[in-house]
DNA sequence: GCTCGCTTCTTAATCAATTCAGAACTAGGG
DNA sequence: CCCTAGTTCTGAATTGATTAAGAAGCGAGC
């Protein structure tokens, strides 16, 4: 059976192609009998409507954005981070009848291609930390929004100042009194990530991504506080619950013991808190665990966090992307933070509060 | 500026478009001096690289699938019971290059539109419960599955017995001696559904989704435990945390108060036990609550619940999607289910046990 | 010298629609 | 009866690529 296209359809009712388009796509164009016609024959003939990718090549419009992860396309919907962000992401894209189309690879190599193959009218780079495809994706020259990573001159940038907010969160806890100071890193599963990668000093500091910014604001605020960095615990981990719990054993065992762990995601430290039940260690009285992101768990958790509107920045991301503004200069949206103290900060063991 | 395509390139090195076309998909095809060259030029000119949608018109594959839902998009992100089903499909989708596409609506009547546009390769139709697009949707003639409603002749199929494991959470309560037992449906959110949603008895039962499945299954067991399902308490919400708060607050303020709440999903039975919690209700020593689904928040709040496999109902789909059977019959796969007693159910208070 | 086969490149058809400019027809006003 | 305007439909160009078939050039084998 041949395939059934406007032609066909044309052919069988005695009217040109044009007239069919237009039964389809622009109803007022022709008479309603004649356009009923249409409709029957296009039903009878098992007519799948107009083939989306022909109707787009000539409109020169998708009206579906792609939202490019780093990780595995699977890491997107284990993350609650991710998950929130898409949330606000695909609550704008809805409202104007687009689409969304996640984009993840399986390995680096295949990111080329399938950044190449999308068929979307504009890119969202979602904390891409650590992966050179900003150059892949802007080489398609379609409109782009970068989350969090990388900031790029003349691309829409939304994110928060990673830096300032870690330095905050660290600042609470020394402000408790804690001396003895554990800090883990994120840092991207699939990231061509090197060696120096804990080096804050090496130049370009601020441009690898959240994770080290993260890093840079907690020495800030030790250094500040007359706590020397070498002195403080640094280890790093993914993004992954069970990663992360391999980590938080390594600093939970050392001798002395920290007495506070500064977690640069909430996710890591849900790992920090399970250790620590492990162990018998009982927060906050025997550590202390802060978070960052404020992730929907964070509050029945109790967990102490550096809140970020994770599902504003998607819905930011969102308007960036679609209504893209007329200004000369790429918008860069810097969203604000807040500490919110729960239940698993206090005062040192022995502070005497 | 003009735009610049295979043929700008071709003009500029003097050569046909068709070089320049191997020169991107078909290396081999070409001299690999001449390729350079090519690539250098496209590079020079600012090409963005083989159009996608024309590419897809012309090779007639996208390398995408669709998943539908029936909610608002923003719903597949905040339910853990889509989230966990899409990481099962995104694992295998991107294991063989293949993109997600989610597809989702403000209101049912953008669905015609949107799965019209779409270009895909095939279609995950997930729990469209209450929603008319099944036909929209065959209607473009891609392959297509179905996920866990409905069951349509023809189309592979992969879902759980639903009515069967109802069932049997239903017996667990009932057998540790329960009587005063509530009943909870879920229903979609947008939904056309009527008024007769609840009523079990007409025609078609079980075509009308697992959300009445379950009920039907609730009634099998307390009918078979002699407890007439006119003295079951019985509400309905939809599987929304804030909802379910409000439903779950109806059936504990009832007098006689039940003293067993079947939740037909975790995440209604998290409401109860939130509602619960704030009556000082002590669970399961007042109170004995089951769910459904077995999402990763159950286990750490000890939930009684009946597992399915939700990640493996995705990669199953995928699975049935990407690599369609040769047989002659649509593939219709059950899942396993399994009782998961942990700690919010127990003997009714007094029992004496 | 002729033929075969290989590499390298071109010609032209094809994918399935949308859209612009214009033609045919009708009706109304003067 | 003619002109204008409005409606309805058509013809042809356009969107940007892929691909099958074929041509040109060149070296090897007989």
């Amino acid at each position: 059976m041949e395939r059934v296209t406007l032609q066909t359809i044309a052919d069988r009712v005695g009217v040109s192609r044009t007239t069919v388009s237009n039964a389809f796509s622009r109803p007022d164009q022709l008479n309603e009998e004649l356009r009923r016609r249409i409709l029957q024959v296009a039903s009878e003939l098992g007519y799948p409507g107009p083939h989306p990718a022909a109707r787009t090549l000539r409109r020169g419009r998708a009206g579906v954005i792609g939202v490019i992860f780093t990780e595995a396309l699977s890491y997107a919907f284990a993350d609650s981070y991710a998950v929130g962000f898409l949330r606000g992401l695909a609550s704008v894209a809805e409202q104007s009848g687009t689409g969304v189309h996640l984009i993840g690879w399986p390995s680096p190599d295949a990111a080329e291609e399938v950044i190449g193959d999308a068929v979307v009218d504009g890119f969202c780079l979602f904390s891409p930390e650590g992966h050179p495809l900003v150059e892949t994706v802007l080489r398609r020259r379609l409109p782009v929004v970068t989350v969090d990573y990388p900031y790029v001159e003349g691309v829409p940038f939304v994110g928060i100042d990673d830096r300032t907010a870690a330095r905050r969160a660290a600042e609470h806890v020394l402000d408790l009194g804690h001396r003895r100071v554990a800090v883990l890193g994120v840092q991207p599963v699939a990231g061509r990530t090197n060696r120096d990668w804990l080096d804050l000093d090496r130049p370009g500091d601020l441009r690898f991504g959240a994770g080290r910014a993260r890093l840079a604001g907690y020495r800030d605020a030790c250094e500040a506080a007359g706590l020397a960095w070498s002195e403080v615990a640094v280890d790093r981990t993914a993004n992954d619950r069970e990663l992360a719990r391999q980590a938080a054993a390594r600093l939970l065992d050392r001798d002395p013991r920290p007495t506070a762990v500064l977690a640069p995601t909430d996710e890591v430290a849900f790992a920090v808190l399970d250790v620590a039940a492990q162990r018998g260690i009982e927060v906050p009285r025997d550590l202390s665990v802060i978070g960052f992101d404020d992730v929907p768990a964070a509050a029945p958790a109790g967990l102490t966090t550096v809140r970020q509107p994770i599902t504003e920045k998607g819905t930011t991301a969102g308007l960036l992307l679609l209504q893209p503004s007329r200004n000369d200069t790429a918008p860069c949206v810097l969203m604000d933070t807040d500490l919110i103290v729960r239940r698993t900060t206090a005062p040192p063991p022995g502070a005497g509060a």
